[in-house]
This record gives C-alpha cells, structure tokens and sequence, in this order.
DNA sequence: TCATATTTTCAATAAATACTGAAAATACAA
DNA sequence: TTGTATTTTCAGTATTTATTGAAAATATGA
C-alpha cells in the first residue's frame, strides 16, 4: 500500500470514529457536537485550533467555541499557547484512565450529589410521621439515599485510586 | 399532629419527590414524564392505573402510555390485573439493588455493545497500516476498547452478583 | 353478535435544545 | 494609542424531542 493511500484510509478510519463517537455520545446524552470535538482531540496527534475544528467538522465558529468551553470546563481538554503565535490550541487528555476519572468526578459533583440533596430533603419531611405509608415512603427513600452514596463512595475511590490497582480488585471479581 | 395533617404533609413530601426526581432524571439524560412515573410508582403502596397517574401528573394518555410502555421495556415496572376489572394497573420494582441490576443489564445492552461494535470497525480498518500516526490512532481506540470491556465486566458482575457480596466488596475496597 | 371499556397509535403542536453568523468584546503588537 | 487577530456573546433560526388529543384498534361482558 501507498503512502497516500494509507494516509487516506487513516483519515477515512479517523472521520468515521469521529461521527459515530457523536452518535454513541448522543445516545449516552451527550451533545453530538460536544463528543466529536472530543474525538477528534483524542485521535488528533497535534493540538488543533478552532478554525481547524470548525472545518473538520462543518460547524459554526459559535458552536466550536461553546462546545470547547465546555470540555474544558469538564477538564477534559485544555488550551495550549504556542510562543509567538495569538491562536489558541486544544488537547485533549488522552489517557483512558484519566478521562474516566475526570468524568466520574464531575458526575459525582453534577449528578449525585444534587440528587442527594432532594432525597435528604424529602427525607427530613416525613421524619416525624407515624402512619405505616409515612413509614414506607420514608424506607423507600432512606433506600434510594443508601445506593447512591454507595455509588458515590465507590465512583470517589475509584476515580482516586491508580489504574493499576482497579485491575487487581478487577482481577479478585471475576476470580469470585 | 392530626391525622390529616399527616397525611397532607406525606402527599406534599411525595409530590415534592416525584416532581424532583424528574429533574433529576432529566440532568442524567432520561426524558422527564417517565422519571416522574417512575418517582410515582416507586413510592406507591398500591398499583396505580394510566387515569390515576394521568391526574397525578396532569399529562395526556397518549404521554401516559408511552411512558409506561417504555418502562415496561426497561423492566422497571409490569403490569398487573385484578380480578373482575378491565383496568391495567401498574406496580414498580421497588428494591433498588434489583433496580440496579436491570439498569446496569439495558444500558450495557443499549450502549455499551454498540459502543464496542463501531470501535471494533475502526480498529479492523487501521489494524493493517505501519505509520506512526496510525499506530498511535489505533492504540487510543485500543485502549478505549480495554476500557470499556473492563466497565462491561464490572457492571455484569455486579448486576448479575447479590446485594450482599458488593457490599462485602465494598467495605474491602474502603479498608484500603 | 353488539355495546362499552380500555389501550394504542399518530398527525399536529408545543417545548426544549442545538446551531449559526455577525456584532461586540478582548488581547496583543507596533 | 491604533489597528488587527482572536474569542465571546447572543438574537434569530433550525432541529430534535416530548406531548396532546382524538380517532382507530382491541378486549370484554352481556
């Protein structure tokens, strides 16, 4: 095979990761645009500008910047300055490992913990009542609370521990 | 406290949860109605019809319907009938581990194969090429691949595993 | 069978979300 | 300063998703 024709076929490979990675993204509700931008970071093997972005992907230069913001504010890219140039560059963290972290983190702080809030709060309503439906409403909660800090305990000590240590208690699991 | 103040303020803690549990399942990407239905059927100590759940809801029956079909789908929810009525009525699984389970299953199902599937595509189309860029790019998809068999292990384990054993494993997992 | 209760479907509409493009704001070099 | 490159904002628009409501389909008892 030819130089050009590998490269072609990578470039081929690249954008059908790109676009279906929008769509997996979509289905686990995320923005389409949002998860292209980030697949096309972590596949890219230099920092990309905004403009580069916006051709790749045929969108705005608005849509470009929000999208990037946002993954920033996830921590999942970041700007790069190249000396003597204005242009800001974006790259992507790359290590699977680290991207689940920084994932599970924000989640933890976006997610879990909110909902937390509204159950405690529920929770506190109903603390005083005696009848057997308060009763049952309240375990029911007191239930749903108990998971998802169980949830967050273990997304909190996964996401602090090395990789490596995931893959020894992964190891003891399936082992039984 | 009198026993219709009880009650009234049990009616308002539950109308207060339903309504932020459909917030909340809307922030984590599950459309609003049906976390809502879900929220009603869950704190409910009787099976409720489509009209009861119509009027709690202040929703159409055609919104009504799809909902519960829709949760039917997932299984978190299944019909039941009482002798001598035409009427359908409809009872939640309420233990959460068990509703754990039945997420973890349908969302592996639902996203996590497809996932795999178009990350195996684009794998088989650069496993050939020898340039480092196409290296490096199969070597992230690699690695995403790795890392989300290891999340489709885990989450088999656990939702196929009781209660219990998490427990005992989580309690490992936080002695250090 | 017919009359009635109940569920399902689906075209129309509403609501929510995403995107564009150009103007405004900002940053920087001379 | 002033001019230029770059980024941000945001009103307007497009697209997608959710909801209604009534008609059609289905199920049931007499």
């Amino acid at each position: 095979m030819k130089n050009d024709e590998t490269s072609s076929t990578l470039r081929e490979a690249r954008q059908d990761f790109v676009s279906q990675w929008g769509a997996i993204g979509n289905a686990w509700g995320i923005n389409r645009t949002m998860a292209q931008i980030h697949a096309l970071l972590i596949t890219s093997p230099e920092p990309l500008t905004t403009d580069e972005i916006m051709a790749e992907l045929r969108i705005s230069r608005g849509n470009a910047n929000t999208n990037l913001r946002d993954l920033v504010g996830w921590g999942l890219i970041r700007s790069v300055l190249r000396p003597g140039e204005r242009k800001e560059y974006f790259v992507a963290e790359k290590d699977v490992w680290k991207m689940f972290c920084i994932i599970a983190r924000e989640r933890k702080r976006r997610e879990i913990t909110p909902a937390m809030e509204i159950l405690q709060r529920c929770r506190d309503k109903t603390r005083g009542l005696k009848s057997r439906e308060a009763k049952d409403f309240s375990d029911q909660i007191d239930a749903l609370q108990e998971f998802l800090r169980l949830a967050e305990r273990i997304l909190e000590t996964a996401a602090s521990s090395e990789q490596s240590k995931i893959m020894k208690l992964a190891a003891k699991l399936f082992a039984g």
